[in-house]
Formats: structure tokens, sequence, C-alpha cells
DNA sequence: CTGAAAGCGCTTACAG
DNA sequence: CTGAAAGCGCTTACAG
């Protein structure tokens, strides 16, 4: 492939017949330079199509204004409504963004961090791989390097961490099944590891808690790799029960759909007979039939305000590292999973 | 932020009484070192957690190993499997990969495709923003960093494009609906600038064709920004009809899931009454009840041909420069929306 | 097998 | 207001 040559400050130089240093300086709008020079030089660069070699630059200066992204999953809708956030608000900033897929495995994640460090991104935004279990390699990261979590995200790690309101936001939703008469709710959470079912789960208990009914262990389901085929199996089972719930609260909008699969294929009403409520607001929320009440996480928000606390994190040239845990509000979005029109 | 101390060449040569270069070499396994030398080299390196400066090496040999990615919007689903895809082979390759999103807006793509080659990226991935009428950025940008297009591609640009077959897999869906007894089949497609779209069109008309079934333009609907909205406007007009269609065939999956919510509004029979099927088999085909009948596009495979068709041309010095059309092909999946069991 | 030196394109303290 | 020079960290042709 033929590259066409590239104009350098030292062609511009030449013809002008002005040294490099002048040229540079006229081309950053330098106050030392004359009116007259910076409007020579522009004129020329902009007729030669001069673009500054950003890795020389960068190399010169340290900074390379590129910012690491490492997620666990790309496909996830509200992982790529981050990643859109990320993006708008980067660009805005002047920064370009890498992106990379850690598939949940903490080795990958590892030397993502590595190779990113060495490609002298100027700071990292990370959301944690699941049973992230040994936080030394990050530690080390956050060591070297500004860094912002969010979503999954651990207290382990002294550092800036964007989240959302998941206890209260799954207190809302059990208290709203409450007041439309549930009275006994059932859970589909994730294993403790998981940063996000444990803070769901406690509101969860909280909301029983604070209604006054009773915790009833039978009822509170765990599965790893929670999915819609996780949810139809511990719909089955809760059908299965004695006692059955009047209510499911799936922690994610998947295993809620799989719940509402399973519902109508034994013809349970929803929400008469069982109510569910979902987590998430994935598109898939209002395909199905009927449609899904789940916790609205503005996932673009989350985005933009990551890059906002990275970008003063790697602007800041003062030490105070102030690592803030920030929470995003989310709404309940109610729909006819739990409220008949 | 203080960053630690970052170990270079240098750090290494002194400590070891080499010079730089040998140092060098020895880390680039170069033939004329000796085994020693490389050991205690590799030793020290690994010791003092080296890592090359990536931005030094860039500046000095031309090249970055990132890669541009410039796509219309990265939350489709769709998009973002190719984007899993384009991730996964260009890290086994060694490179990096820098993300974009145009939004659709064909100027903002023109900057984005600027700002990449200023970055220094070894080459441009791109999927073209709708209604990208004037070409000439994209020759320009073309001619001097090597591009390959992939999903919304123009024939108008000398450069490798990956595609499906979509003319082949709309004429396999058309058939399909002929096979199972249907003789007035819909379609619901968007304007004639979209490339993709017309060549599903022209699958269609090719089916209608080959079958000896007239073609009636009463029920080819068009609409810009075609989504599940646009779905269930186009599947009222055909309700109201005094022929109705027996069949509809709607060029995305949102605008067929649009359609079967309608036809279920008005207690429609599908398929018996009309079949529908969509394009893309997005999960939401799965949600939707019925389940959607549609084409399945495989993304990822999209992504890493499209990244190894662009690395060859990278890596390929000498100067001739093919540029090749490859379709990958898609399948039917049939579903419960045109095939009752 | 190893080293000294030039140079990639840029910025910036120093000098005038 | 402008220029000469050093240097960022690396690679590589040249010399020995």
């Amino acid at each position: 492939m033929s590259k066409k040559k590239v104009t350098t400050l030292k062609e511009i130089a030449s013809q002008l017949n002005l040294s490099i240093s002048t040229v540079s300086r006229a081309i950053n709008d330098h106050p030392d330079i004359s009116e007259s020079t910076k409007i020579n030089v522009r004129k020329l660069a902009d007729h030669l199509n001069y673009t500054p070699n950003i890795f020389a630059k960068g190399f010169r200066q340290h900074k390379t204004n590129i910012i690491g992204v490492i997620v666990p999953t790309i496909t996830h809708y509200f992982t790529s409504t981050i990643i859109k956030g990320i993006l708008e608000e980067a660009e805005l900033k002047g920064y370009r963004v890498i992106v990379s897929e850690s598939n949940n495995d903490v080795n990958r994640q590892t030397e993502m961090m590595h190779t990113m460090i060495q490609f002298g991104v100027d700071g990292i935004l990370m959301s944690l791989s699941k049973m992230t279990k040994n936080v030394d390699a990050i530690l080390q990261t956050v060591d070297r390097i500004p860094c912002v979590l969010f979503d999954k995200v651990s207290s382990k790690i002294p550092c800036s961490q964007i989240v959302i309101n998941e206890e209260e936001a799954s207190f809302n939703a059990i208290e709203h099944l409450i007041n439309i008469g549930k009275k006994r709710i059932a859970i589909i959470k994730e294993s403790e590891f998981s940063y996000n079912s444990e803070k769901r789960y406690a509101g969860y208990l909280r909301a029983l808690k604070e209604h006054n009914i009773p915790v009833d262990d039978k009822i509170i389901l765990s599965c790893n790799d929670i999915s819609m085929k996780e949810g139809k199996q511990m719909a089955s089972i809760l059908l299965s029960m004695k006692e059955r719930p009047d209510a499911i609260f799936a922690i994610t909008d998947g295993a809620a759909i799989g719940v509402i699969k399973t519902l109508k294929k034994f013809n349970i009403k929803i929400p008469e007979d069982i109510a569910v409520i979902g987590f998430s607001n994935s598109i898939h929320s209002t395909i199905i039939d009927p449609q899904l009440t789940t916790v609205d996480q503005p996932g673009s928000r989350i985005g933009t305000t990551a890059v906002k606390y990275l970008i003063e994190e790697i602007e800041n040239t003062n030490d105070t590292l102030t690592s803030k845990t920030i929470e995003i509000k989310t709404n309940l979005i109610i729909r006819e999973s739990t409220f008949k029109v």
C-alpha cells in the first residue's frame, strides 16, 4: 500500500523560510508569534493538508489522548449504551477510545490492562469481569495510571466508581410489588460473588423487612450466569411449590423474560396470579407480551459520567487523589407485568 | 496523578553495562545477539516490568498496530456482534481497535476518518452511514490508508468490501413464503438510497418473478428510518386494504416485530392468515410471541473477515491493490411466524 | 557479537 | 517576535 507523502512541520518551515520552532508555535497558536506569521503558516498548513503526527506529539508530551475501555461483553445492550455515552463524552473532550472485551475472563482482563498501559493510554475505564476475586493486578494498574470503574465495581479498589443506586432501585421495585398487594415475593439472583446481585438482594431484604413481610429462603433462588434459560428453570421450580409466590423479582431482564415465558406456558395470569419485575430496561422488555416492569438504567449517563471523572483525574496534575463513588439514579418503569390497565 | 517511573531500554542498558542498541536487539530477539546476553536482558526486563513505549516504537516505525472502526450506531445488536468479531481477530493479530460512532451523520463520519488518520491508525474498517451520497472524502481516505468496508458499503468506493448475500438471502426468504403457500407477499423496505434495502428488494422481485407471481406496487411499502414503529404503521396500512397480503416481509427484525404486534392487536392469526419474516436474527426474534422467522446474519464472521482483509492489506508491502467483494453466507431461521408446528 | 550515532516529528527552555 | 538545539524512547545502517 503506497501512502502519500505526509506533510510535516519541516516541510512547511522550508517552504516559508521559517524555523520549525516558529511553525510549531504558529500552529499551536502560541502568543509569542506575530499574527501575520500565524496566518501564513495556517494557510500553507491547510493547503498542504497538514495534520500533526500524533505519535511524535504523544511521545514528546507523554500524553496520547486515548482512553482504554475494558468491559465483560460488548454485545449486551446495556453495555453498548454505556459505551455510546463514553464515546460521546470522550470525543467532546478530544479523546479517542480503545475498546476491549474481557469475556468475563480474569486473565484476559489483566492482560488487557497491561496492553493498554503499554499502548500508552492516558487512563482506563473498566467494568470488572465476573469473579474478579484477586484484585492485585488491578491495584497495580490503579497505582500506575488513572482508572475509573463503572457498573461492575469493587470496594476493594481505591479509585472512583460510577454505579447505579442498586440497593435503592431494588427496594423501590419490591415496594411497588407490595403496594399492588403482593405478599409472597420471590427473587431470582446470582451467587454472592456478584456485586450487583448482592446489592439488589440487599434492597429486596430491606423492603421486606420495612414492610414486615417474613423472609422465606425457599423462594430466594440463586444461579450462576443468570439468563433467560435460568429464568425459565427457576420459574418452573417456583411453580412446582406448594406455596407459590405471587410475584417474582428477577435481577436481570433476561431472567425476567424467561420467567414470563414459562408462566405463559402454564397459563398463569400476569400480573393477577404472579407479577414479574426485571432489571435494566433492555429493549426486550417492550417486545415481550405482557411488557415488562423493570428498572431503567441510564447507560449513556453512566458512560459520560465515568469519562468526566476519568479525564478530571488525568488532567488534574496535583497529587490529591480522591476516589468517589457516584450513584446514578434509576427509575422504575411500570408496565403490564405488574399493572393491569 | 503521580505515575511510577517507567523502565526504558536506557535503564536496562546502564544496569547491565550494555549499549542501548544491544538491549533493543536482545529484546527483539535479533539473531546477532548471543544467547547469554539475551537471557540476561530478558531477565532484567522482566524484573523491571519493562514494556516498550509503543509511541516511540510506532513513531519510529510508522506503524501503530491500531485499527480504526467507524460504525453508524454501536448499540444495534448486529453491529455489536460485528465489533465483537473485529476485537477478537484484531487481538489475535496483535492489533488494538479504536471505535467511533458516526450516528449516521456524514460530516461526523468524514471528521472521524480524519481524526483516525491523524491518530496514526494503520487502517480503517467502516460501515457507511445512511445517505452517504458524496463519497469524495472517503475516496481520499482510501487513497491514503488501507480501508475495508463492511455491511453498509458502496460500489463507488474502490476497496475491499465484506457483505452478506443480501439478495440471495432475501430471495430465499420469499421462496420460503411461497413454499408454504403464500401468494400475496408484501414487503416493507427503506428508501432507494439504502444499499441493503435495495439488495433485499431485488431478491424479493426476483423470487416473485421466478415463481410467476405478479408484482403489486400497492403492497410494496417504503419508509425512512425503518424501525418497530414504522412496522406497526405499515402493518395498519396493509390491514386496511381491500386485498390484504397473506405474508409480510419486513427487511429488518425491528419492523417485523412491529408488524407482529399490530397483527396480534387485530387478532390476525400468524402465520395462518398472515405470515411474517424479518431480517437479522436479532435477539428480539425469539422474545416475541410467536417467534420470528428471520435471516441470520453472522455478525462475528463479518467482523473477523473484515479484519483479515484489512491486515492483509496493511502488511502487504507490494503495491498490488486488489479490492474484492466478499459475501458472507446467511441462513434462514424458520420459526413460528411462518411455520406452525 | 556489540556499540556509536543518526533520525523518526514534535515541543520547549534558552538565547537573542 | 524568531531560531538553534536538546530530547522524548526507540530502531537500524554502519563500523568494528
